[in-house]
RNA sequence: GCCCCCGUUGUGUAGUGGCCUAGCACGCCGCCCUCUCAAGGCGGUAGCGCCGGUUCGAAUCCGGUCGGGGGUACCA
């Protein structure tokens, strides 16, 4: 609506017109009937045809009324509904996904197009729409499968009035189900697309695995650019099975376009989501575009989604008033053992000449490797969480040339409880 | 109930009568690498829903059965 086009108005309030007179058409052309009949009625004539477990739908009572019967009902002052005429023949059309599909004419009965108050229903506004808008295809899921048949018969009487060309190519795509075989609700987690924005999908990496449902580029290859998808995929090879939703599959395919991504274009990802976590205020500053990309490459092959930034590099960003260590790492690594750790290292670097990684590593392995004895693993675990606060960072060595000497020192000796 | 769709390891799939003692990926388990976590490398785990039939031969074809999903509105 808002781009416009060759086909307007897009909007359907504006559409009512072209709707009405359609059903207009289709009424003249007998295509479709007037029918007085009320739910009530239609149900309690199924309900006394004895085995209702038949068919369900309209049973053709008013199809062909006579005047006096029309007059009758008029006078009573009912308001009729149009009903479409379905044909009585076989049904079959070949979907894209399923191949050749076929309904009898006594499981799609006639069903109504115009509500008695005078308004069209999505079933007639749909398929005028899109025959009028010139639509070739329709892809849907699998949910619209049993209206196709009705449609199609529409679509078939619309070009005999003149309107559009007849019916589009469907296809039926599997829907995607949840965790133990449950259809995918919206409201249900995980199933609205903002959710997995936040969290940092990258938008690539989801239409990568949402694709890899019931598709696949190649038999031994899973992972692919949204143009190589768009050159390989084809909707016959998509496989009708309803698939269940993997995150951890998910997870694992976007991980894989994070490592895919150049490290500056992973750093410019990053900064709306240190935005939205504080970390970075709304001006990022020079200095931190600078820092960001120096620290980009420590991590980048470490995400699974961009929203991780702010756990993996918050420390970086945050200065000393600000910062927080993780409490249950902090209980675990910083006991007393791990003060004295702590301690040691900042001793060792309280008067390193050089403050770049390799001369960081060369003193802290002297100090508590070497003098102390200490497994490499109990040497730097109580260093990294008094630094950056978690058990899990960037390498440590990088992260405290990058945190720089006075915010190292200052960490280093915080930790102790000094 | 009735109609339609679907049925290969835990998950997604490859497989269209012999190349299948069923391939790949994710997961899971173990090992290697290692300052944590990842990444990477190596190895392992687990499947043709079931029953008949066709055939020299069936995951592949046919029938049945069971199971899962969707649909059965004057909703979209």
């Amino acid at each position: 609506p808002e781009v416009g086009g060759p086909h307007g108005p897009y909007l359907q309030s504006e559409r009512f017109d072209i709707y009405q007179d359609v059903a207009h058409k289709l009424h003249e052309a007998g295509k479709a009937y007037d029918c007085y009949c009320t739910q009530e009625e239609v149900e309690q004539r199924r309900a006394a045809a004895g085995s209702e477990n038949k068919t369900t739908g309209y049973d053709g009572y008013c199809r062909d009324l006579t005047e006096d019967q029309t007059a009758e009902f008029i006078a009573k002052g009912r308001m009729p509904v149009l009903r479409f005429r379905m044909p009585d023949r076989p049904i079959v059309f070949n979907d894209l996904v399923r191949g050749e599909i076929t309904f009898l004419p006594e499981h799609v009965p006639d069903y109504v197009l115009v509500r008695g108050n005078g308004h069209p229903l999505y079933t007639l506004v749909n398929p005028v729409d899109d025959a009028l808008m010139e639509i070739t295809h329709v892809l849907r899921g699998e949910d619209l499968l049993s209206s196709t048949p009705r449609q199609i018969v529409l679509y078939e009487a619309l070009a005999e009035l003149g309107v559009g060309n007849g019916s589009p190519r469907f296809g039926h795509l599997p829907i995607v189900m949840g965790e133990g075989n449950k259809r995918l609700s919206k409201r249900d987690k995980g199933s609205g697309l903002s959710e997995y924005i936040e969290r940092g999908f990258l938008p690539e990496g989801i239409l990568n695995y949402l694709a890899l449902l019931g598709w696949g580029i190649a038999e031994d290859r899973d992972v692919f650019t949204m143009d190589e998808m768009a050159e390989a995929f084809d909707i016959r090879r998509v496989n009708p099975n309803p698939a269940r939703f993997d995150m951890k599959k998910c997870e694992a395919i976007n991980a894989s376009h994070m490592r895919a991504l150049s490290v500056e274009d992973l750093a410019d990802r990053m900064v709306p989501y240190l935005q939205r976590a504080g970390v970075l205020g709304e001006e990022v500053t020079s200095d931190q575009r600078a820092l960001l990309a120096e620290a980009a490459p420590l991590v980048h092959e470490r995400m699974g989604t961009l929203g991780e930034a702010v756990e993996m590099l918050g420390f970086l960003f945050v200065d000393e008033s600000r910062f927080e260590r993780d409490p249950a790492d902090s209980e675990k690594m910083l006991d007393e053992d791990g003060r004295a750790v702590v301690k040691a290292a900042h001793d060792a670097l309280a008067g390193l000449g050089s403050w770049e990684t390799t001369a960081i590593e060369a003193a802290l392995r002297q100090a508590l490797v070497e003098d102390l004895g200490l497994k490499p693993r109990h040497a730097f675990g109580p260093v990294r969480v008094a630094v950056t606060g978690r058990r899990i960072s960037p390498p440590l060595f990088e992260s405290l040339e990058l945190l720089g000497r006075e915010r190292s020192l200052s960490r280093l000796l915080s930790a102790q409880g000094v």
